[in-house]
DNA sequence: TCTGGGGTCCTAGGACCC
DNA sequence: TCTGGGGTCCTAGGACCC
C-alpha cells in the first residue's frame, strides 16, 4: 500500500518577479504602481542630480502587453498579459519600465542557486519558478519552507511564495494561496477544505477554453469536478482530458520532477508596429524576415544545436494565425539555409491580408557530435 | 482597449511501410 | 480489386504555460 503523503514537493514562485527585480534597481519606486512591458524608449533617464525620470503609462503608444505589475498596480486592476494601451486607460499615472531580460536572468540564477543550496533535486519551470523535492530532508515542512525563503532573500533581496504538498499539482496550487511572501503547506487530508473551494481555472492545464466549457456545464470549482463520474467527464472532454480532470480534481498526480531536459525548439517572432502588406511593404517584411532567421541561427549556434525542421508563422490583421513547416534532408544552423527553408514555407501561404506578426522557428534539434548511437557514428566517420 | 514573445505538448489526417 | 492493422513520419492547428 503506497502512502499518498509519501513525497514532499515544494513549489517556489517569485513574487511579481520582473517588477521586483526592477525595484531593486530603482528603490525610489517602492510603494508605487509600476508595470513592466515598455519599449527601450521607456528606459528611465538619469537627471544631473542623480534622480531618474520615468515614463508614465499615459504616454505609451504601441501594441505591447504588460509582463508584470507590482501589487500596487494590481490594486488598480492591472495584470500581466493586459494590453498596455488598456492599462494606460485604467492607470495613466503608473510607471512603465522596459523589459530587461538580462537583469531577470541574473536574479533567476541567484534564486535557483539559493534553492539548490537547500535541496539539489530541482525542476526548472521558467525564469521565476521551480519545484524542489524535499522528501529526503529531515526537518518539518514549515522549517524547510522558511529555510528556502531565507536562502532566496539573502541571495536576491527578493521575496517568494512557497507551497509544500505531496505532489507537483498540489504544491503549485498551494504556493498561490498566500501571495506574496507566503507559506502554505497541505496534505491529502486538507483537500476538501483548501483545494476543492478553488476555481477550476487555478489548475495548471485548465486554461481559458476548458474553464469556459466547465462553466457552461455549471462547474466552477475543483471540488465540483471531483463530484463528477469519470464516464461523464470523458463523455464531455474526451478520453484523455476527461480522465486527467477526474484525477487532478482528486489531487492525484504522480509526475516525477524533471531535473534535466533538452530544448525542443527555438524561435523568434515579432509583431509589427503597424500591419504590413505583402506587396506594398515588401522591403520592410523582407528585412524583418532575414533578421528573424539570423537571430534563430545565432541562438542555435550559441547553444550548440542544429535543426532538421524550419517553421514559419504568420498572424494576419484579423488575428488569424497560420503556420507552415518544412523538414530538411540535412540539419542546418546557418541563417542562409534557414531563410531559404522559411522562404519555401512562405510560398505556401496565401497573403491576401496584411500581416501583423512574423515568426521563424527551428525544431528537430540535434547536438552535432553528441548524438547517441547512429548519429554520432555518422559524424565520427564523416571527415569531409 | 484590441490581443507580446518564448516555449511545450497533444490531436488528427495522410503518406508510407511492413 | 473492393481491401486489415500497426508503426512512424510529416504537417497544421490549437490549448496551455510563464
Amino acid at each position: 500500500m503506497c502512502d499518498v503523503n509519501a513525497r514532499r514537493i515544494a513549489h517556489i514562485d517569485m513574487d511579481a518577479f520582473f517588477a521586483s527585480c526592477e525595484l531593486s534597481q530603482y528603490p525610489e519606486l517602492r510603494g508605487l504602481p509600476v508595470v513592466v512591458g515598455g519599449r527601450a524608449s521607456d528606459t528611465p533617464q538619469l537627471n544631473e542630480d542623480g534622480t531618474h525620470v520615468f515614463s508614465r503609462l499615459r504616454d505609451y503608444v504601441g501594441r505591447g502587453v504588460l509582463t508584470t505589475a507590482t501589487y500596487e498596480a494590481r490594486a488598480l486592476g492591472l495584470h500581466s498579459a493586459m494590453p498596455t494601451m488598456r492599462a494606460a486607460k485604467l492607470a495613466p499615472d503608473a510607471i512603465i519600465l522596459p523589459v530587461n531580460f538580462n537583469l531577470y536572468r541574473r536574479y533567476s540564477r541567484l534564486f535557483k542557486e539559493a534553492i539548490r543550496s537547500v535541496s539539489p533535486v530541482i525542476q526548472d519551470i521558467g525564469i521565476d519558478e521551480v519545484y524542489v523535492d524535499i522528501t529526503m530532508l529531515d526537518e518539518d515542512s514549515l522549517t524547510i519552507a522558511q529555510r528556502l525563503k531565507t536562502a532566496v532573500l539573502e541571495a536576491t533581496s527578493l521575496t517568494c511564495s512557497v507551497g509544500i504538498a505531496p505532489n507537483k499539482l498540489l504544491a503549485k496550487l498551494c504556493s498561490d494561496i498566500q501571495k506574496p511572501d507566503g507559506i502554505t503547506i497541505i496534505n491529502m487530508e486538507d483537500l476538501p477544505t483548501r483545494i476543492w473551494p478553488m476555481p477550476a481555472r487555478k489548475i495548471n492545464g485548465i486554461g481559458p477554453k476548458a474553464s469556459a466549457k466547465l462553466e457552461s456545464l455549471g462547474i466552477q470549482t475543483i471540488g465540483e469536478i471531483a463530484t463528477l463520474h469519470e464516464a461523464w467527464l470523458t463523455q464531455h472532454f474526451g478520453q484523455s482530458y476527461g480522465k486527467w480532470l477526474y484525477r487532478v480534481s482528486r489531487g492525484h498526480d504522480d509526475r516525477p520532477l524533471v531535473t534535466e531536459s533538452e530544448p525542443v525548439s527555438m524561435s523568434r517572432e515579432t509583431t509589427f508596429e503597424r500591419n504590413l502588406h505583402a506587396v506594398r511593404d515588401k522591403q520592410a517584411l523582407s528585412t524583418a524576415f532575414t533578421q528573424l532567421c539570423e537571430r534563430v541561427a545565432d541562438d542555435l549556434q550559441r547553444k550548440g544545436y542544429v535543426c532538421r525542421k524550419i517553421g514559419l508563422k504568420l498572424r494576419f490583421d484579423d488575428f488569424k494565425t497560420v503556420t507552415r513547416d518544412l523538414t530538411l534532408l540535412k540539419p542546418v544552423a546557418d541563417a542562409q539555409s534557414i531563410r531559404k527553408a522559411a522562404g519555401k514555407c512562405l510560398k505556401r501561404i496565401d497573403l491576401d491580408r496584411t500581416i501583423r506578426l512574423l515568426g521563424v522557428k527551428a525544431s528537430g534539434l540535434e547536438r552535432p557530435g553528441r548524438q547517441p548511437g547512429e548519429e554520432s557514428e555518422q559524424y565520427a566517420f564523416n571527415f569531409d
